[in-house]
DNA sequence: TAGTTTCATGAAAACCTTTTCATGAACCTG
DNA sequence: CAGGTTCATGAAAAGGTTTTCATGAAACTA
């Protein structure tokens, strides 16, 4: 089995007391003990036991991350941010995926039970106020890009909504008035507020929307790829289409090439998130620039705070900033 | 603080050891304190502490798993697996990313002693037996892509060699006899083995290679791109491109386009892995299929065996098999 | 020098489980 | 009915750490 501090002790003939008040902390302690004790753990390559010493003082190291299901380059991207950022402090990462129901998130939240000192939770199909209404330790959560209304919550998001709006008034502007648009998965807030942003813009332009130009989707390439050839399939085909996130853009532009139809010539594409990929689709697309990796090491970052602090930062609501990429596919 | 046994206890007016049998054993107890302590703990929402329940019975119900750099979808995929297959074992995951080198695998050794009952490791810079020689928890490891020979430790991996080696045939067969080679990064096993591939099957067609046709690349998007640029500005430029994966056949194929040169009709190309998006690139991607989806739930299968078998799988190496997909690009 | 303060040190308690051990009571068996 | 089993139950130990408390020696102060 492994090396515990009373090996230490017995191997530096101290007290285990003694052993620890060296490895903690580093005063009253003489210096001929202090250097037989640093030695003897050296050589026994003593490692202290982490469930001991969490059940002593209850802090475990680990944050947990709860995401909902996981695909594609922006959480690949987001989790970068997220784990370097947390290594930086010394924190450890429990991670689970695939929450996507109240339900799924509730079974996750107690499986994480004194096992993190915090959450981090995206949860785009519920709302934060839900989550926490859950029986749950009393441990700081952080949410990113959820719902949540709610100012006793912490939350860090982007404007799914602005962005959107944006991007629009962009389209509006090069001269199109058929603008498709391939929503989101139908739960997620941050597809509801990109819808938003799209409705407002032409309400804004005194634009009225023919609603056989939204079509559905789910983020996916294949959703995107789908969504396009149905509205490309239409009798009145729109000049422009808005995906909602990138990959549904990529498979949009695969449709639409396989349709025979260039972008932006025929018909003009944008997408959302900016992942990397999106500077190197041919031709590269325009799209609303998320920093993804920043709004990870960010939320980590206003973890880490909240526990340190014991209290919620201030203010409790942080939206990072989009913007509108222009490239040529537009 | 949080509700202990000894709550449920007082609750139940019943000793701690009855409240621990009822809630593990299941025998020998009177069916009527039985039910006194299951609506206690449920009344006062009782979770075991995991950090006692470690101490005492040195399991942690945590898996580790230790990556390189994350970037792209191939990574995302590889979690998808990993996680569901885990969360199916009721086991939660302890994820670290970013190591590259013997030195940072180390520290992450070391930062999960005691904190997870197993690890899966993915270290194509480094060799399984090295990584094995530091000083480590006796737990079981499974290493996935990784250098190894030793017939002692569990591997998880895939033809890097073959699926190259089988793609090249394909190239050459298309009539292709200048064919640039775009590496992965250098200390990479599975971008050598790739590189070996191709080198054996140009061997094997009895055609001699132009060092002049390999150039540099990291399997980023970017460095694709700037690899299909160098490759496209050489006197007599190549009729094929191949890149070591996906993500740098994207990059390179936007580089061709911004040349104003057509794929395939100019230039051929291909990628490895089959990551969702080569199906939606324009034109669609030949490339060789991983199921990285499998590989990380197999991995994590294997990795749960070896923890409840207490022993290593047989045989000890085990290979995915991969395949070339051909589409439009070549 | 007597009394007080500082300081290094080890013993022991606490953290929360699980599991072993001891104790009776109830139940058999011959 | 006496001796032996089974069985439900609680007390206590163990797991490895940190921290408090007690102890005695050494160092000060008046």
């Amino acid at each position: 089995m492994g090396v515990t501090i009373r090996d230490v002790a017995r191997s530096a003939k101290v007290s285990i007391s003694t052993v620890s008040r060296v490895l903690n902390d580093k005063c009253n302690v003489s210096d001929d003990k202090r250097v037989r004790v640093e030695n003897a753990a050296r050589d026994l390559g003593y490692i202290p036991n982490p469930a001991a010493q969490s059940l002593h003082s209850s802090r475990t190291g680990s944050l947990g991350i709860l995401l909902p299901f996981v695909s594609g380059e922006f959480y690949a991207e987001f989790l970068n941010g997220v784990d370097k950022t947390a290594q930086g402090g010394d924190w450890l990462l429990m991670i689970s995926t695939s929450h996507n129901s109240e339900e799924e998130l509730r079974a996750a939240l107690k499986g994480m039970y004194r096992r993190v000192d915090g959450l981090l939770i995206m949860a785009p199909n519920i709302t934060a106020e839900s989550v926490l209404l859950q029986p749950h330790d009393d441990i700081p959560i952080v949410f990113v890009n959820t719902r949540c209304e709610d100012e006793a919550i912490s939350l860090i998001t982007f404007d799914n909504y602005g962005g959107m709006r944006e991007m629009t008034r962009h389209v509006i502007a090069q001269g199109h008035t058929r603008i498709g648009f391939i929503r989101g998965p139908v739960m997620a807030f941050d597809a509801a507020e990109r819808e938003r942003g799209y409705r407002d813009a032409h309400a804004e332009a005194g634009l009225a929307i023919d609603e056989r130009l939204i079509v559905p989707g789910n983020y996916s390439q294949q959703s995107g790829h789908d969504g396009a050839v149905r509205l490309l399939g239409q009798r009145e085909r729109p000049t422009a289409i808005m995906a909602s996130n990138d990959d549904s853009a990529i498979g949009a532009l695969s449709a639409i090439r396989e349709a025979g139809l260039d972008v932006p010539s025929d018909v003009a594409l944008t997408g959302f998130d900016d992942v990397p990929s999106a500077r190197f689709t041919v031709p590269p697309l325009s799209t609303v620039h998320v920093p993804v990796r920043e709004l990870g090491a960010r939320s980590i970052q206003v973890l880490m705070e909240c526990i340190q602090t014991r209290r919620i930062p201030d203010p409790p609501h942080f939206s990072m900033d989009v913007e509108v990429r222009v490239r040529a596919s537009t």
